[in-house]
DNA sequence: CCGTATTTGTGCGTATGTATA
DNA sequence: ATATACATACGCACAAATACG
């Protein structure tokens, strides 16, 4: 603690200003820990540490055996837009639901999906249109939650085999399935009115109030592989979340 | 990793076992760093990245020379429900917007409110009504993007002096004279729909589709500071966010 | 007011496990 | 199979905040 700042947010305002002055451009690796051990004479803890930092703002994603990748040079570019620091707490959210009336279809895709999906329009996508249910501790059917909607590109029409005996996220099928994982889920909330046919699947007067989730999942390697529309209502047309301070 | 999760897992799943189930009531203190190390044979690492679990789902809050107290049984009742590690970065993205037609009123407070700031009913609070608009880069109105309705206890009612040269937010405004931090915020997003006066002020058609935003400032010694409802009609009405994986 | 004990925060060194290329 | 890089885990020491006599 030189400056009256512990020695390891010293480090992270360093790397900081780094990406934000192209220093470690979006897309490189950081340095690894041993070379800012080497670099910045500290030890492996502190390294460590400021990294962390890091990762909390959203700046950089570490996978081990690969590095530290500078993600964004801006945290947040538009207003009221997080960085989560983990998707998994979302991904458990949807534990003890499950996916019912599972319809699938083989379609061109039309140009919101195509643009969603980095894809030309047209192109041919795999369509589940399902009704996902609130379970019981114990397994048993409860109420329907959500109407979902999702596109995927056809290569990743396979999937369609699983959906039968589906007790994960589609998005979890698809990373087991082929191998790939998804290391960014960018998502939009806005209400809508619910109508008359979403209204009877969902239990609710038709024309209430609901909320609608649009949602894409981006692999690591920044391709597009899932496109879902989400709405909810009535009493799960809510969304509730916490923030936190790092502490700084 | 004796049972395929590390050991600080292992420990912070017991030890949220042991809030959920009363052995470590609400407001009670955990185990010192040094007991847990003792209790369970770790080091002292492990027990403090236990810890850190926990303050990251919020179920406790630590201070030096103190010890690691529990705030909270339930992190999180809702589903979809999502912890960030950052608050900073929500904050940021209202800088470039301002308060104007402040309003301010000594109210006791009714049940919501008092709920809210764990308080009595009709203990007093401090009500602060405004509208937020946008501003451009060189500091010209825009347009109006929410309402807010601000409740904070009475204690805090001198920042009522400050709202007239309020050039940052309402929350940084009483950490600044109080002389405390807010460590966590939960906010709760829900659709609805815009009566004729909000309509008026928004700039949008009555009845039309919003957002009700509903948070509450909470401080690192686990009081509430501030209690804030925030309606947004018409393009402002949505949320962006995006959530990236850390590697895990 | 001062000193001391307690408790968490910061920092270092080291070793081993696990995912990736 | 090997090397690389991060993840987990142990040990130790000292600093800073707090509580208390």
């Amino acid at each position: 603690m030189r400056r009256g700042q512990p020695l390891y947010l010293d480090l992270a305002d360093r790397l900081a200003s780094g990406i934000t002055e192209k220093r470690y451009p979006v897309g490189s690796l950081l340095p690894t820990e041993a070379e800012l051990c080497a670099q910045f004479e500290i030890s492996r803890f502190t390294a460590r540490e400021a990294v962390k930092q890091l990762q909390a703002i959203g700046l950089v994603a570490t996978r081990r055996g690969i590095g530290t990748e500078v993600v964004t040079a801006k945290p947040n570019a538009g207003r009221f837009s997080c960085a989560f620091d983990s998707v998994s707490e979302f991904i458990h959210s949807a534990r003890l639901t499950r996916l019912t009336k599972i319809v699938t279809e083989d379609l061109p895709a039309d140009k919101v999906v195509a643009d969603a999906l980095k894809r030309e329009k047209g192109c041919p996508v795999l369509r589940i249109q399902a009704t996902r249910i609130l379970l019981s501790e114990k397994g048993r059917a409860l109420r329907p939650i959500a109407l979902v909607d999702v596109h995927v590109p056809a290569e990743y029409g396979a999937i369609r085999e699983d959906l039968k005996h589906l007790d994960t996220t589609l998005n979890l099928l698809i990373e087991k399935r082929y191998g790939i994982r998804t290391s960014q889920v960018e998502q939009t909330v806005e209400p809508c009115l619910v109508d008359g046919s979403q209204a009877k699947v969902l239990n609710v007067k038709p024309g209430s109030l609901g909320i609608l989730f649009t949602r894409r999942y981006v692999s690591d390697r920044g391709n597009p592989i899932e496109y879902v529309r989400n709405i909810q209502a009535g009493d799960d047309a809510r969304l509730n979340m916490t923030m936190r301070s790092t502490g700084r």
